[in-house]
DNA sequence: CGAACCCTTGATTCAACTCAACCTCTGTGG
DNA sequence: CCACAGAGGTTGAGTTGAATCAAGGGTTCG
């Protein structure tokens, strides 16, 4: 399974970002452009861009972005803040089907049905840029690389679904949870924050919901990675210690 | 989870086929053309729509039509037959991420890498369009309602993954052996086979691999149903006689 | 006719779940 | 400043659904 996303993902985002005179609502001087928007514009036409963002929109932790059965207009983008999405069954159990940060686009899922086929929910407090979606789609017919950018986007949430399917079906508890920190960290990483660190943004039962399995058996398999030294975890702190042993684990478990 | 397709897929294609006079390649004559292609087409547009498929691709029973890591160059409409996709780890266990039939579009994984991140493999003799991305892209600058369709495709399938997560991540295995069967069955009546009646195309294993299970658990599955008259199962042959019970399993097991 | 593959069924094991108790934070209000 | 409530996290004991191991039957095809 891949956890690579750094070929389309720049990672020089660490960049302080200038006190912007006006609160001026644009991608070409947005410093995660290069995480969330096509490289290769045309500088002249970057401008452009602009357009796609209608307005900004404040999340507080806890309140919901969108809703399943919410009719679908726009995508997106994180500017700050955590997310989760998650579907649910007739009978009230939750899946949550991925967790999002800054650059990440959220929305994807709308656009088959004009209607929101999951709930997003803001873990901390956020910050997301809305883009009408017939907006994309008509700035895409201009510019044939925000039209190919567009695509991957799409192209690579279905590819992480594959991986969360592999992990789902086929892996153990141990291997989920190491597969699960590895992918947060070094996506925390690409948007320059440390690459042995974390502060999780999620409940252990989140966390266990993703990778189906409870949350005690999520908190177990902490312990049990801390007690191998694997990693340290206090709350919602996590270190990890030894990345080759969680990469062994993550790969190899049934070897072992 | 939604299993309904049919709001973008109509059901007239039961129609039979004229012999064609030749073995042209095209969209504007092939009765499968309102399953994957968009409805609205302008009719002095829509041999434009032909330039799409480059040509067609007859693949064998037990064949690949692309493996992971292969270039990515087309997406694939099959016309013919039925497929599965599969990811694999590196230590060589494999997670079938879905099974495809007539009318569907395999391929969508690779636009992220320029790389397929999964394989094809044909479970029946199946002939497929091939249909070079760039064209798509082009062709689909010039045309919006070709863009919205490629774009409602990958939407879709981002829907459909979110809804195997759910089956993988919450749900034991009566409710997933029965989801699987109301989806097959379903999108087999979109094509104008029997609503009851389906002859499984794939064996228990990768049933099983789809699923999340063993292909011990799928069969005693497969009996237990039967023993209570939900469905008469020999070999691959299955029959469901109480479709509403199959219903109740899948979406209220907890209550139950 | 035999080999290979697929499927079914039974017996046993085990990883993860359930249930339950307790601990640790954090924030609030007296 | 402390008490306390409530949410989140940990840990233990017992249970269980599905996996594993194992044997045998059916179907297909050269």
């Amino acid at each position: 399974m891949n956890l690579d996303i750094s070929s389309d993902t720049p990672q020089d985002l660490a960049a302080p970002a200038k006190a912007l005179p006006t609160i001026k609502v644009a991608c070409s001087n947005c410093n995660l452009r290069e995480l969330c928007m096509p490289i290769g514009f045309n500088p002249e036409d970057l401008h452009r861009l602009d357009e796609v963002v209608e307005k900004r929109r404040k999340i507080k932790q806890g309140e919901k972005l969108f809703g399943t059965g919410d009719v679908f207009k726009s995508l997106y983008a994180i500017r700050t803040g955590f997310f989760k999405t998650c579907v649910s069954t007739e009978d009230g159990r939750e899946q949550v089907t991925g967790f999002q940060m800054a650059g990440e686009i959220m929305g994807l899922d709308g656009i088959v049905s004009d209607h929101h086929n999951c709930s997003a929910i803001a873990l901390e407090d956020a910050e997301v840029c809305v883009m009408p979606f017939a907006d994309v789609e008509d700035l895409s017919r201009e510019f044939p690389v925000l039209q190919r950018h567009v695509h991957k986007i799409m192209s690579r949430e279905i590819v992480r679904e594959n991986g969360v399917m592999m992990l789902l079906g086929n892996m153990r508890a141990e291997e989920r949870l190491a597969a699960f920190l590895l992918n947060l960290v070094q996506r925390l990483h690409a948007r320059g924050f440390s690459q042995s660190e974390l502060t999780l943004r999620m409940t252990r039962e989140e966390i266990g919901s993703y990778l189906g399995m409870k949350l005690e058996t999520v908190s177990r398999t902490f312990s049990k990675f801390s007690d191998e030294g694997i990693i340290e975890v206090k709350q919602r702190y996590v270190k990890i210690l030894n990345p080759d042993a969680l990469k062994k684990i993550f790969n190899a478990q049934t070897c072992a």
